[in-house]
DNA sequence: CTAATATATTCGTATAGTCGAACAAAAAAA
DNA sequence: TTTTTTTGTTCGACTATACGAATATATTAG
């Protein structure tokens, strides 16, 4: 409960529970651990600190859950990571990865008043350029998320909704998709579906390609 | 000599004495330590880590001198920050002082990619907010810095080029400064000069006001 | 229900960065 | 030169952040 000053690695490990909370039921700390790329026993000090600083609480069954304070932090840190990135994609020109990584770091050095300017310089964009909705930028309505990829059936034409917190995280998949247009609101054909394979081919405008099943799961479209 | 990834504390210390080394003579530790706020035994124990890593050398009677390397570093870091209170104050009509808190806490996040790109957005500034040179645009030769403030004769009208970068550091002196519109460019009439008080009077169009001299030393003008 | 696997926990260790207290050395003032 | 002030140095302590290795405790598969 203390006024304690925030730090960078607590701003990442709170971005992170929030984040996977989005996408399962309960977050363990092992999940978080993976996200984070740390070892089990600095997440479990981490995870102590967290909650003796009164972001997190882990419940009997040991999930995971981020207290109102908590939550707060991970939405101010989302929110800037996005406006960050929305800065570096539509002002300085940088390309869907590079935005990506160079958002991490400054999103801790953001203050809110530099946040609102920001905003203010950018029109309040509504969606980051993977096309997730900024926290805090109107419509909370709009927060309804997709359909995987992974769902749709054979033979459907959808359109491209967004990559989701947890994707983004993937330079390669990142990459792929910008190298096959596939931006948020592009339409997409899927061709077929082979969950046997881990595969399914799409089609945007006139490219096919193919995409892992894993893949698709962090894309959703409408 | 090790490819050691350098952190923000490690770029502060740096910079610190680089903006030292150009108004005094021997940087020593002492000083070094003022400026950044932090105890003699801090201040030991992070020179002997500088040292270690090949970014400063102290000579015999301790003088303290950047190495190539650290030299480079410090103004790469220079260079960010001034980049950065440009972006600020032009494009997010942040106040001068806000400008230099935060550019203080982006700098160390900002890759060469975005710095690149920072400053073709910003057209290549060749000065900082409050006049200084940005190290690596254009010119070398306007490294030449102006007369200190408190030099110049009573009666004489000189125009104001800039506050050092020590001087920005000094909150209260920067909202002085702009306060009174004391902008780089802007003239400025030495109506009088009273060492003994140590106050100098000054008149900026109709504003007229006294200045410590010891903040007068921190203005350079033509 | 056991064996295998996944998770959590504890322990020892490390580094960067910080402090204060005490002491040593050097420089400046008297 | 002697005293005072400024610097530098050493020591012990602390937090945040990280690891690895070993161990305990689930959970899940067989």
């Amino acid at each position: 409960m203390k006024p304690s000053k925030i730090t960078p690695a607590t701003e990442d490990y709170l971005k992170a529970i929030y984040v996977l909370a989005e996408e399962m039921q309960p977050v363990i700390a092992a999940r978080v651990a993976d996200e984070m790329g740390v070892s089990p026993s600095t997440m479990f000090s981490t995870l102590r600190r967290l909650e003796r600083e009164g972001y997190v609480k882990v419940e009997r069954r040991k999930e995971i859950h981020l207290t109102g304070k908590g939550k707060k932090v991970a939405e101010g840190i989302l929110r800037r990571h996005f406006l960050t990135e929305r800065f570096l994609t539509d002002l300085l020109d940088l390309d869907w990865v590079k935005a990506h990584q160079e958002a991490h770091r400054l999103e801790h050095a953001i203050s809110p008043e530099v946040e609102e300017k920001l905003a203010k310089l950018l029109h309040h964009p509504t969606t980051c350029p993977h096309g997730n909705p900024i926290p805090g930028e109107g419509s909370t309505a709009s927060r309804r998320k997709g359909l995987p990829l992974d769902r749709v059936p054979a033979g459907s034409e959808v359109v491209f909704q967004c990559i989701t917190e947890g994707g983004e995280r993937d330079s390669r998949l990142l990459g792929f998709l910008q190298q096959h247009r596939l931006f948020p609101g592009a339409r997409v054909h899927v061709l077929d579906i082979a969950p046997s394979l881990g595969i399914m081919s799409l089609k945007v405008g006139a490219d096919e390609f193919s995409l892992g099943i894993e893949a698709a799961k962090k894309i959703r479209v409408q």
